[in-house]
DNA sequence: AATGAATGAGGATTCATTCAT
DNA sequence: GATGAATGAATCCTCATTCAT
């Protein structure tokens, strides 16, 4: 419960309270990820008032949807650094795009409450710009992977991109049952519907990578095209 | 609204009297699909009253879990019958998948609030029961495909099937925002976050099932696999 | 703070408790008349729990729409009565008009509050039936004023009882400050425009009615007329 | 949405933003009757801070006060031409009652919500001295109506018009239903509780003066008194 | 004088579920 | 079996006002 006692009157002051209040909300998230904290309990956390919250953020769950932009953010920060890394292979990307989600949990937690909870209760003309500016980064990320592959046109990279997002978002959703009732679920029996993301996730993306490759032609150099291998560990 | 002032005194009867709360749920949630309609609305609309509903159902979610359960069953006989049909191909069984989908959008705006909502407020011991009946009607159906590519281990089919499944899952939700922001987003610059999900999803599909035959050789028939050509056709 | 064990299951339990909540509703506005008191306030005097009174009551002004129009029913039945009795004249009548405000204060005090505060947060449709009602006790208490009158109209005698209540309306708000200031207004210089109620309120009314009877003629008996008596003894 | 950046230096300047703020008022009154608008609107569309504001007004409900007053001196300045034009008849002086809060709605839809609303949020200092004022400005017109009437005590003057003034108030409550439920009352069997307020209440004040000159006698000149016509016209 | 960030009290209503009848 | 009256937790957001800058 931090205390921060002046006024935001500069625009870096202004900045640093935002952060406050999506830190917080982050933390109170993270505690118990089934349910957005209620506004109240931000606020308390904060140290601030409720209506202060209300002067950051239109409403609760726009915190959220700011918070989710942060991680698609950081996410596809870390897939351009992989997808232009020195000498990067499929695997590699592979890996990026599923190291992030797994060491930042809380990315696909609010992933999946995004269009079930969040996107409800958010203003039209916010939930549009920030579509508008996924687009953006997603279009930005499928060039440097065409560039990378040497293709002409991104647009099939745009799709392997949000294809392998849906299977990822697909993939969690399966693995990852409520908390409260996680423990009952833990059954052997159950390994098939409930995976251990991790694996299944890198698996998966082989496959379907593998098949982008297998259909788009060998255009691009073999070195590139790891996933095979990958594939074959798991199996 | 119905009126059926009987009691459901035979196995029978209460069997209809649940189906009848089954479908008046259906209904209205097909209805307002973006949220579940409240345990009143369906034992007005089903003619019976709040607490009736609570004999045949634990929970209000519960009737819902039913829904969901019907629609994986039928969705899996459909896949079945597309799998064991005389001269399957791979261009069938995807259509199979996508198809009912389609035509039951009510199934996967279910299964979008399924992680989110409604196994929250479900009873452990009757998820995991309805898992379990879950895992052995993927298990029936890896083992047909396994059998129909003459396959020796079903494993690696029921995991492309459950990886087919977190596909259409994550691709339904990217490309359906809730209702009330829909008409806002049908952006011509958002298409590639909001595909058309029919479209988009056969095309993913003969994808990720291209991979999973590079991956496991050739053992299966090449009549088998269309895949390719679905793919051609988009491109 | 009441408490009612049993549940209303015939009608008559719940008119009981739809009196219980009206009852107590009015008790609380009588201890601060100028805001209507909280639902939570209402159900907690009630003994009763919050939801209960939505049982009941679609919103908390519908409560006092209906406090309202007990008013208005026992008001008008107290006209009726003067009109009927067996030699009435004008004077009873305006006295009547006034008695039961005075005694009632209540009555006004929530019809003051009835135009700005009640009918905003009303349901149209019952608002609606509401005015209906009112317009029926209105025309029956006309039709007796007429027939004393030995008029052949009912039509001016409404208006007229309609003028008779804007103008206690308007009196009763000019001579009524919010209680919080009162005292601060007690002035002496300020008994023009915050004239003790009673007194200005026959006075005003009997200058109203001889208006009246002298434009519509002498049809009715002098005996009725008692007006210009009661204008002279504040004069 | 005005924008003056330089401060109000000399009583010229002040009195300017004092009456900036009163105009943007008064513009968004109109704009939506039934409810006050909000400090933070007020100041938003003055072009000022919301803090500027109250450096003018001790409370939101004293702007609303002051542009009460103005319309009663407005009001009162046109009755007292009419009182003494050259040769007023009880008519023209009814019709100058009820033709400014004709054109200048706002007037009554405010005087509605004083004493519910206005007076309750006024220091009681601030209410009294604007009584104070109230009272001069009737006491004038009154004394201006008793020397046209030859009358040697103005005080029945200044009831007659206290008493006009609580007739149009409670008439125009009575006819202005809230706005949002105004079309569904407009009910051809609500005439009688909702008349249209300008023939009604001009019908209703001449009644009222009929009767304050059939009990004052005929002390005053008979051309003066053309009340009865008036009447008989509608009748 | 002016600003505008911060405050925090304040309140109606919904709805899943239970249990007395 | 059926009913439906009763429960009461749960929570967002507005907005008048203040006061640090």
């Amino acid at each position: 419960m931090l205390k921060s006692a002046k006024r935001a009157r500069s625009a870096e002051d202004k900045s640093l309270k935002r952060d406050l209040i999506l830190n917080t909300a982050s933390q109170l998230f993270d505690d118990s990820p089934d349910t957005l904290p209620t506004a109240a309990a931000i606020a308390n956390h904060s140290g601030i008032a409720k209506g202060t919250v209300y002067l950051y953020f239109k409403s609760k769950e726009e915190i959220f949807l700011a918070l989710l932009e942060q991680h698609y953010q950081a996410w596809f920060s870390d897939i351009r650094s992989a997808i232009t890394a020195d000498k990067p292979d499929s695997d590699e990307i592979i890996n990026a795009l599923c190291h992030y989600i797994e060491s930042q949990p809380q990315f696909f937690q609010l992933a999946s409450l995004s269009s079930s909870i969040i996107e409800q209760n958010v203003d039209s003309k916010i939930l549009l710009e920030f579509k508008k500016r996924l687009v953006e980064i997603i279009t930005s990320a499928s060039k440097d992977l065409a560039q990378r592959l040497d293709l002409d046109e991104y647009e099939t990279c745009a799709q392997l991109l949000m294809r392998s997002y849906a299977m990822l978002l697909g993939l969690w959703q399966v693995s990852h049952p409520p908390e409260k009732v996680a423990k009952t679920l833990d059954n052997p029996n159950l390994t098939l519907i409930q995976p251990e993301f991790g694996l299944e996730a890198r698996d998966a993306l082989a496959q379907l990578w593998h098949g982008y490759v297998g259909q788009k032609g060998a255009k691009s150099s073999g070195r590139f095209w790891k996933i095979g291998n990958l594939f074959a560990k798991t199996e």
